[in-house]
DNA sequence: CCGCATACCTTGACAATCTACCTATTCAAT
DNA sequence: ATTGAATAGGTAGATTGTCAAGGTATGCGG
């Protein structure tokens, strides 16, 4: 009955561009390393993942290429110029959302 | 073209009941304080806060009671006991949720 | 050869927000 | 006297992102 949230909604694009941005990864790999950088905090979901980095890729914001990882084929992403800059964009939106909120929520009488 | 981010979606709920946590107030002014604090950063759409406040409301975490403002009608909403339970809930969320983004985007390589 | 982790993906439902509307009252400026 | 802005409440429809649940297939350890 109680509503489960794994992420904050909006958030995970600026999580995949700035994984990607650290240098090229696959798609399961990208939701490991958010998982374990965030010390398990953070869970993606397949159902999340994989329509998020197609998204990506339209926008063209990440490349995408297969590559072979011990024998089997993976896509690897990288950030495109335009993804670049995407992301320092939504860097910045995420710390002015987040500051606000905070702001508010350390709001005394 | 371009998509337009008022709110951290999930946000709004805890932005009202924190809100209204600091004393009886009605859904206007809410919106009022929330921009006012935010330092115009968080705007509340009316197309947002009006059904927040219901669903907050049929949770029971809200309750209101109309009151006469300078000659007119305005719904003043308090916490409940609940509420005041889920802002302390839904505030702690938010701190484990914001600080492992945070510590995402702030990853080195 | 079984099961788990890896790696990719899709579909359908759901929930929150936004845009765009609507009504009505008070008050200040014209 | 009239208009328009600000106040105060609301709804309907579309969009969007995420989740739950399902699917395929491969590599590897036991």
């Amino acid at each position: 009955m109680d509503k489960k949230q794994d992420l904050l909604q909006g958030t995970l694009d600026v999580l995949i561009l700035k994984i990607v941005a650290l240098g090229p990864i696959h798609g399961y790999g990208i939701a490991q390393r958010i998982n374990q950088i965030s010390k398990e905090v953070l869970q993606v979901q397949q159902g999340s993942l994989y329509p998020a980095l197609h998204r990506l890729e339209n926008r063209e914001w990440l490349t995408a290429e297969w590559r072979d990882v011990n024998g089997r084929e993976a896509k690897f992403y990288t950030l495109t110029r335009a993804g670049r800059k995407q992301l320092q964009t939504e860097t910045q939106n995420w710390e002015r959302l987040s500051d606000a909120v905070s702001l508010i929520l350390r709001a005394a009488e």
